[in-house]
DNA sequence: CTTGGTCAGCGGTCAC
DNA sequence: GTGACCGCTGACCAA
């Protein structure tokens, strides 16, 4: 009992009680139905007095409208009314319960003993509610809320499937060029991983619905994953799961998509994420055969262009690292970086101009007229090239972020979807970034430094951007979902499950703010640029003072046209701009690490999307 | 149970219930049961926290949670607890009720609500804040307030076991207050531990352990420790580094001074779940015993998977667990210091006004009179609370920043001087935190973890600002150094050696960028402001609307007075508003971990600084 | 399924 | 700071 909302195991009985308490059959299928309180959020078990609420709140109203005592409340009758703070003050509980429609009415008299005689008429329950009772809070507006009607719960937000009308245009755009993004990603990390495995196709996905069971799917997916290995017994020289990666960040959680239920072998916990590579290879045959025809093709396609060069450049370098170091998992593809450079790599690179044109990936609507803006490049290479020329750092057409989300929301979402959606925002903020002249100035391999310092926080601004084409709410909504059945199924530490709440939690606020700010499609453009262009995650030796330079002043122009951009639009709030820098500090805050298991771990595995960095970014080049 | 009889408000009769005192067996028939206190053998009044226990320790405990501050044992951890003597040693006291199944997750957090809205200051019965406030920014004359002549801080006692030179300056700075402010941390993180740890000593065994340290400083530190113990059994709880703790990101990397080669073991972290059980069950765990708190404490509740749940327990558990989990070797704590004994922790939050006076402990220029100034908050106070008040968000007192370094600082750098600067630097920071209005009128338990979410960035920020004063060049060079030597003597990987010397790069390139910048004490007044009001690091679930609110307001008052304090300074500039801010992301690439490794691992080993932060915290507060 | 009652147990208080 | 005392809370269960 008590207030103690923790797991009140009361009885300290030691039963554990997994699905204990459930008052709905809050097992899976159930997308919550009714589940919170209208007052406070928690759990409900029911209507009671008029309101789906948690036995908290109906105890707390029943006695409230019984002993009429009145609350006050300390600070200005606005308190939140939260789970965790619902205890802090009566006297705004009891006007939210009443707010959201508890009726005092349907609070029964003490029924108690017959005892007597007293006032006790209580006759039959429902009848004829004796007194109104409307009375406590002394105060009046307790009142006056009272009216308000339907009990909404706003809560959850309704799903509105995508329209079908998106379907086609999406065939113009990303998925058409470079088919399922998420293959694609998936592909190229199995590759980094292993130079020649198989990829595995399991994602049918598309062709057959998705099936809504986030858990399941991703049983299915986990499976695939491992198949990969089949061959591959030639380049495993990769990776011993075990010794393979020294304790690094990442390890230490364990994935929680992928990960198995390690716990019970004694062995610690530190090393099993090795997991994902081989947890999964007991078995699993490559599962799915079912490719669609398209999708078949373009992984080959895409593979004998990267082929080559990843076979090279793995065998190279891993043993030139395997040498040196200890095992610590050549973390797949530093070398892609360099010989990155080799393709057709020119610093210089001047995008012609038309083909690339990025935007045209998205839906195509704002498509902006190929400017061919960086022809001037050229003059500053003359000497220090050290000074940014003074042409803008974005240009117009470097403004619009049109993204589409794959294509029908499932009804329910899975795995699939999710991670299908945020690879395709990757790949957008990818290729937009590789289009910014500035960057394009930059050698290829701190390109790719860059980006990899950047793609999450990028990524996470391009969430908010396209929080609603993507119907992000939806999609958190349902890796919590997930999360927690991974949770109940014992794949994750409770402290893991913990962390990576908390980090969807706090994206959502990221995301809230944005919105609320209202932030633009420019400003947009300017924030992701000054996450770009920002050396703070480039390793320090590195980089020549030039190149750093280059950098800051990259920043520092893309701060100073916000600033100028803002006092166009903005005039009157100056403080926007401080506003919109800050909440770069909030995206970073969001770890990287935790963003790529939320949007692709469960696709691809543990392997890092730095590793399939170099090869989006040449994707997107030699398309 | 047996406290409370019921209180069956039976039918409202008013009779109150007499019967409620007698803790005796209660209605239920069972009178023996639970009799006698687990912790001290008193009567018990019913289960509380998890374990049979009397009112008295059960009011223990709740206070000794709420405050999240550590006790200490002048003898050997060892003391009996009774019903006569339990107060002789709140230390073990503490520590056995913690042994007998005591869980910090089960204090729940005050109900009280803390918003007052106004900018700080609640008019509330809380007390007040002495805080004045002159408004300041617009203004230029900094000048002007200096004359302020000493602070009245009747001088407590004194007793620092400083070298004799530095003796004078820091007489009057926060040497004299708090002594020598290393020992005072590495003290309390015994402390901390201790209390932890004490925990299930079967894991006695562990002590020594933990040795290469960048310098042989070092050995000169660990004797020590274990001198501190005196009485030397008690230790025990303490643990092997090795398994101690369960993998946690901050595990993962290898501390590079104190590196533990950990790996195997194989209880921990897996074999929990099945315990849940005993859970309470007053003894012994099984393996792992020494398993910081907040792990033993959850195995039990493995349980639990319901989100909600979590988010309960988060703020509560990560704060208190922290600070007494951390069994992580205590070792150093420099022998000569151990009288310093309890502090008188005394925990009325509100700082009696005058007395606290906190720029004081610099060297003592500004010193401001104890303007009553809040009265005009009231206004306000009549609708939004949320809405921080009018007055500045720092005043003049709240901009100089002196910190006196260490003493003259030796031929050659060692570990004690390097720690001994940052300790400072931390503390004087703190000590700056908790005079600003606004954050007074955050609640307790927000404060801190505002704090623990900052202390990182703001450390930086005053590494950078009195980075002549600390030379921190030469600092740096000397960490460089040890860092190598580790790494010579195979005490740290190679990746790991790499990582923290990036580390070290970053570091000095944010300090000479924000040096040329001439970023002067206003401006890091302000961006230290803002990162301290930044929740980005606060459990999402524990901060009600409105106090996140009002941490948003905090910040962005902090970036208008910014703002404004800058148009009227460099007026030439508009992008220097720009450019500080930018210079938080940076500052906010550099993680708290490594920060930590380098500037206090080495004394304090493994502790986090998370767990010294109550103290610290404290300990400006009670002065 | 709601309404009522129950009571272990948490929180707060305030003489000491 | 302590702890006897009391009010409230909410998980549970009966109706
Ligand atoms: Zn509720
Ligand atoms: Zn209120
Ligand atoms: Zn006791
Ligand atoms: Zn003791």
């Amino acid at each position: 009992g008590a207030t103690d909302d923790v797991n009140s195991d009361s009885g300290g009985a030691g039963s554990n009680d997994p699905a204990r308490s459930g008052y709905t059959s809050r097992s899976t299928g159930q997308p919550v139905a009714m589940e919170a309180c209208v007052v406070c959020g928690d759990r409900a078990s029911g209507r009671h007095y008029g309101a789906i609420s948690c036995e908290g709140c109906k105890g707390f109203f029943k006695r409230s409208i019984r002993k009429q005592l009145g609350y006050t409340c300390r600070n200005s009758k606005s308190c939140e009314v939260t789970k965790h703070h619902r205890n802090r003050c009566q006297f705004c509980r009891l006007q939210k319960c009443i707010k959201m429609g508890m009726r005092s009415d349907s609070v029964q008299s003490e029924r108690k003993p017959y005892l007597s005689g007293l006032g006790g008429l209580d006759r039959d329950k429902e009848g004829s509610p004796p007194v109104p009772m409307l009375p406590l809070g002394t105060t009046l507006d307790v009142t006056s809320v009272s009216h308000s009607p339907s009990p909404v719960a706003s809560n959850v937000t309704p799903m509105s499937s995508m329209s079908p009308s998106i379907a086609s245009s999406i065939a113009s755009t990303i998925a058409s060029k470079h088919g399922n993004a998420i293959q694609e990603l998936r592909m190229h990390m199995a590759r980094a991983f292993e130079g020649a495995l198989s990829i595995k196709d399991n994602d049918s996905s598309h062709n057959s619905p998705y099936n809504g069971d986030l858990i399941k799917e991703e049983e299915e997916l986990t499976a695939p994953t491992a198949a990969y290995s089949n061959g591959g017994e030639s380049e495993q020289p990769l990776k011993t799961p075990l010794e393979q990666r020294s304790p690094s960040p990442k390890d230490i959680k364990h994935n929680f998509i992928s990960e198995r239920s390690n716990k019970l072998n004694g062995s610690n916990s530190a090393d099993n994420d090795s997991t994902d590579t081989d947890a999964h290879s007991p078995q699993s045959p490559p599962a799915s055969t079912e490719l669609p025809i398209d999708q078949l093709e373009q992984k080959h396609q895409l593979q004998q262009k990267i082929k080559q060069q990843i076979l090279e450049q793995q065998q190279q370098q891993q043993q030139q690292q395997r040498q040196q170091s200890q095992p610590e998992r050549q973390n797949q593809m530093e070398s892609s970086e360099q010989s990155y450079a080799s393709p057709r790599s020119q610093y210089q690179q001047q995008q012609q101009p038309e083909q690339s044109e990025p935007m045209q990936l998205t839906t195509s609507i704002k498509q902006c007229p190929p400017s061919p803006t960086n022809t001037t490049t050229n003059t500053t290479s003359s000497i220090v090239s050290t000074e940014l020329e003074d042409a803008p750092l974005l240009t117009e057409s470097l403004v619009p972020f049109n993204l589409t989300a794959p294509s029908p929301m499932p009804p329910y979402l899975n795995v699939h979807y999710i991670c299908e959606s945020a690879s395709r925002l990757l790949f957008l903020s990818i290729h937009w970034a590789r289009n910014i002249p500035a960057f394009q100035s930059l050698s290829p391999a701190l390109q790719i430094q860059l980006v990899r310092g950047s793609w999450s926080e990028i990524l996470s601004l391009g969430l908010a951007q396209c929080s609603n084409t993507l119907s992000l709410n939806i999609i958190l909504a349902a890796i919590t979902h997930h999360l927690a059945s991974a949770l109940d199924a014992n794949k994750i530490t409770q402290e893991r499950f913990k962390e990576v709440y908390e980090h969807i939690a706090r994206l959502q606020e990221l995301v809230e703010s944005l919105t609320k700010l209202c932030v633009d499609e420019h400003e947009y453009a300017y924030l992701k640029a000054i996450v770009l262009f920002s050396g703070d995650h480039v390793t320090p030796g590195s980089m020549s003072a030039t190149e750093r330079n280059m950098l800051l002043q990259g920043q520092h122009k893309a701060a100073l046209e916000l600033r100028q951009y803002l006092q166009h639009r903005h005039c009157a709030d100056e403080d926007r701009l401080s506003r919109l820098l800050l909440s770069l500090l909030t995206v970073r805050a969001l770890q990287p690490q935790i963003m790529e298991e939320l949007f692709f771990a469960g696709l691809i595995g543990n392997v890092q999307i730095d590793s399939v960095i170099p090869f989006i970014m040449k994707m997107e080049m030699s398309d």
